[in-house]
DNA sequence: TTTATTTACTCAATTAACTTGAGTTAAGTA
DNA sequence: TACTTAACTCAAGTTAATTGAGTAAATAAA
């Protein structure tokens, strides 16, 4: 029989429908805790008891637990409120760049409980996996959580994935990846189910489990790493396109015959705003910042050459920010990532957005544009909040 | 108690368990016909127990038919194989515009098997109402099918939807129709259900009931109406946004300071790029083409002007396609509308797309950019495309 | 030609999980 | 104090899945 096409789309049974019923009342959890089982039944479309077993099951797997009796004056028996159970379950994520391994856990409310960062020598996959592996057992013993409550591990890395032009010229990529399958060699060396993700949707899927976005479902978040990424939410999903490549932001053209990008193309956005675009501005002027702290300084200081990229980098960054209004009509957009925070929050107040936006309307529930819930973790915490969002969110629209 | 957020995602039971595995089995069928039960039950997760009840379901419902026993030269005992039924139920599509209602009718299949166009002297909403109730009547009535056997209506209409400052600027508003709630107002006119779109989402999905895209589960659609919409099918799912106007391309930026657009823009692609864009370019030289074969016309004749028109759009619509598939990373990018044949294809000839593109890969199963399975009914076909989606497609990514 | 194997399927029994309906408890209200 | 409202619990009933045993129809091997 010839190979037919799947997409990747199987029936219910069941169990299935059970793990799909807990994701959903988990989901409503998060967004409305504390919440009582007759709530959570008429806003999740069942039976309170359907959702009595069903918390009774998440109790006992300790995800949820009772919080007390609460009536907010109201007539007839006061509900029971169920909340997370922050300990009762946690989540590693992990940063693998060129130079370094950046570890977290978090808990089952993405609270930080752990992080560290250790300096990689050699980047090639044995040692990277083997270094890697021993961050995350050095994590989970720091942790101080039960090792069997660990969800999983996520883990951000530069790409390449797949293999296109972008990928190709991609700047931060690790040495003889190529013929790597990152997921399963990570779970064979660590034992625990990993996740994969790049910087920008880690980010993005950070802030929805506890950041800006935490009841968002319609969000972009532009991440400014050392070029610059976009992480995509729709419905409360990640979109992650045909390919995984959605969200290459950084090569959108802003300036036709523009700066000479790796890419091949001229004017890419990641040549006016992003962190190397900002060191190759300030090269001629004998600036040369290294890390977050120096940029903060350089906003701190008032330094005119690093306020003129500043409005360089809000004047591209504009029209792309309405192109995403336009495009994916978002209930905000969220910059962040490894910038310091004062240099995002100067951006934001340079940009100038365009007026033609489906988001320019009357009545707004949140700004068009917000500062992430971010610091110089963002992409590890991300990662590890991706293996929350996975064992909370269901991947059902609605029936 | 205070409202609290819902995502609109419910929870699961038997029933709709059994709503979404009809569908599994739909969409399976929809894109591999004709399949066996046993096939269909390894490909969706099931048993063939649960396939085989389940099929007799949708075949007594006229949903499925079997064809013949199949065996393509395996072992085994031939499978019964089972095909989409096209005579088994149908669905209607309807394109309200300022100036006229255009009637579709389509069998299960998402072929035409009626279609009608009839001027429209007042479009406010009593009268158009009763106009497209007469319509779609009529569209009954001439179908043949058992009227019970109509899944719904599909209307396609101008907006405005919610209240945006690009909504405000659009060129075909209905007039009068900013306090009906147009959902509810057809279906009590027609007693079927419907559902309301916009032209370039319909144009999509029809692409994918029975066009270009029928295998294809990421893809966008470029629409010239009067002005440049855009559809986005991501993971077979329509993508809509948190407030429904996801995918409004026309008022991307493609040219700093360029022409100034109603909507408070400069440079919009929809003021290059659009029928409207390509009749203000064509005035000055006397040429003033009203209908689509107008346009075809002046392809064919190679008219110097409209060939320098097509050179210009191609110029604008190159880099905002590679800004769609570094954004949406799509499998393709489908180019149709209300645009003849001939002027799109050549279009797609002028077109420079992007090195700098994720989709600018080596291996690739279709090309960057196709023209659709379009004609002039584009938008009432998608319209009732929209309604065979509904009933096919689960809404689930998977478990 | 016969036998074995493979594959698709049917029938009957079992099972998981949700719903329904009949109480019970605990609060506010008249 | 009695009534109403709301949140539950318990037991029975329902739906639609799975599982296991058996049958039918084809090719492949002996």
């Amino acid at each position: 029989m010839a190979t037919k096409g799947t997409t990747g789309i199987i029936g219910g049974n069941a169990l299935r429908n059970r793990d799909h019923n807990q994701k959903v009342v988990l989901d409503y959890v998060r967004a409305n805790e504390p919440a009582g089982r007759a709530e959570i039944a008429r806003s999740c479309g069942l039976s309170i008891q359907a959702v009595s077993n069903i918390t009774a099951d998440l109790e006992q797997q300790k995800l949820l637990m009772p919080d007390g009796h609460r009536t907010e004056g109201k007539r007839g028996k006061p509900a029971l409120q169920y909340r997370f159970n922050p300990e009762g379950a946690f989540a590693i994520g992990v940063e693998l760049r060129p130079d370094a391994v950046v570890t977290t856990a978090l808990n089952l409310s993405g609270k930080k409980i752990y992080n560290a960062r250790v300096p990689l020598d050699d980047a090639r996959p044995t040692p990277a996996i083997k270094a890697v592996g021993d961050e995350v057992r050095k994590a989970i013993e720091a942790s101080g959580f039960d090792p069997k409550s660990l969800l999983g591990v996520g883990v951000v890395m530069p790409g390449p994935f797949g293999d296109t032009a972008i990928s190709r010229a991609g700047d931060a990529v690790l040495p003889d990846w190529e013929e790597v399958e990152p997921q399963s060699a990570f779970e064979q060396e660590i034992g625990y189910p990993v996740l994969i993700e790049n910087d920008a949707t880690a980010a993005a899927v950070s802030e929805r489990v506890a950041g800006v976005a935490s009841d968002l479902d319609d969000f972009c978040f532009v991440y400014f790493g050392s070029g610059i990424g976009l992480g995509v939410v729709t419905k409360g999903h990640v979109l992650r396109g045909a390919f995984g490549n959605a969200g290459e932001i950084g090569h959108i053209v802003t300036q036709i015959d523009g700066h000479q990008c790796p890419c091949g193309n001229r004017g890419c956005l990641e040549t006016y705003a992003s962190r190397i675009a900002a060191r190759n501005y300030l090269q001629p002027f004998g600036i040369d910042p290294q890390s977050g702290a120096d940029f903060a300084d350089l906003v701190d200081q008032r330094n005119p050459h690093f306020l003129a990229w500043i409005d360089q980098a809000a004047k591209h960054l504009s029209p792309v920010i309405g192109t995403l209004e336009n495009l994916f009509d978002p209930q905000s957009i969220i910059l962040g990532g490894a910038m310091p925070d004062a240099v995002i929050d100067a951006l934001i107040a340079r940009l100038d957005l365009p007026k033609g936006s489906v988001a320019n309307r009357d009545e707004r529930a949140c700004p068009r544009v917000m500062r992430g819930f971010s610091g110089r973790l963002t992409a590890a915490l991300g990662a590890g909040a991706m293996v929350i969002h996975q064992t909370i969110t269901p991947n059902k629209h609605s029936y």
